[in-house]
DNA sequence: ATTTCCATGTAATTCGTTACATGATTCT
DNA sequence: AGAATCATGTAACGAATTACATGGAAAT
């Protein structure tokens, strides 16, 4: 249910929006935390629009339709950012891998620990060309979250990287052990 | 299709699993890093059954079928480990809400990170509990994984508990600044 | 006897992805 | 004139969630 507040939620910090501009927003801005498909898009805003909590502010030019947020919309965004408790992911694939290590041979599998650490080493340095590139000072307060946003993509990917050499090591540690019998 | 690797990987692992064992699996070791329903199981055995990748090994009391993995599986398994790279994450709902921080105020949001920081301080606590009680002994191998993802858990945890205090202090910074003009 | 646990399945609905389809405006 | 971009929608399919339904065996 998620994606219908994200898009109350954008709906609301940028006025007078339409399904193609928040598309765009979701490809850019909110790709790292959140995707959504154009197909998602309409619907969503036919549904929110259906259930009053958005309103078409204008029609525009080659049947642009611009939606505005209205009270019903705004209450509703406040009660699930201030009551309803944000859920977690319940699925993680690369961790799920890691179940299944002894499945393939012990070079393989510390040449895989191996790789993706280095593919999140590789991850951080795109993240900082990206940061180093985004145009911070417009945007208002939407670019000071997405500022903290990607404070947290980088403290994630440091956390996992490091995770991946440790757990190499000790895998490392267990196959030498094994090997010692 | 990461839940048909899942299971492809535990009836590998676990030699002569039912589906009633598997979901008990998945309640209680897999549950915090990959979660399935029981019909989603039960359906995808009859796909990975239809497919060749595992079979019928034994038919117990109760209606009880027993699964093995063939070698097809094994391959597949295999392959899947090795070459499809592994796909994080495409949304994070606790993070989507940082972007609509402004939508509340100030106060409000306030005390929502710090909420959000004080549950990751318990989960810490309740993560160190389970590994506690957890029999490591038992299990070989599964168990030996299950421990570094345990400690991924930990680290997981840690920093989005220092990233949510950080962030409380940025945002309220932000807050003083703007009420100084 | 009856509750509890083992055990498997199906149906209805929602959410997400990919693909198809089309029209209007601006730019070169 | 033709290409690129803006703009909206629908259809088909697959994956996930919730609910329903039932039966056999073991334990109290």
């Amino acid at each position: 249910m998620s994606l219908r507040y994200a898009m109350l939620g954008l709906i609301a910090e940028l006025d007078g929006a339409s399904g193609y501009d928040l598309l765009k927003v979701f490809e850019i801005s909110l790709g790292t935390v959140w995707q959504a498909t154009q197909s998602q898009l309409y619907g969503e805003l036919a549904r929110l629009t259906e259930a009053g909590l958005i309103e078409v502010s204008a029609e525009g030019a080659r049947r642009r339709k611009e939606y505005a947020i209205t009270e019903a919309g705004r209450a509703e965004l406040r009660h699930w950012l201030i009551d309803v408790p944000p859920k977690p992911n319940p699925r993680d694939e690369p961790l799920l891998r890691i179940f299944f290590l002894n499945q393939i041979e012990p070079d393989e599998a510390l040449d895989y620990l191996n790789r993706m650490a280095d593919a999140l080493t590789e991850r951080t340095k795109e993240l900082q060309n990206l940061e180093n590139t985004v145009p911070w000072e417009e945007g208002g307060a939407l670019a000071d979250n997405g500022r903290l946003t990607m404070e947290y993509g980088k403290r994630f990917l440091a956390m996992r990287r490091d995770w991946y050499i440790w757990a190499r090591e000790q895998f490392q540690a267990r196959v030498e052990a094994a090997k010692a019998e």
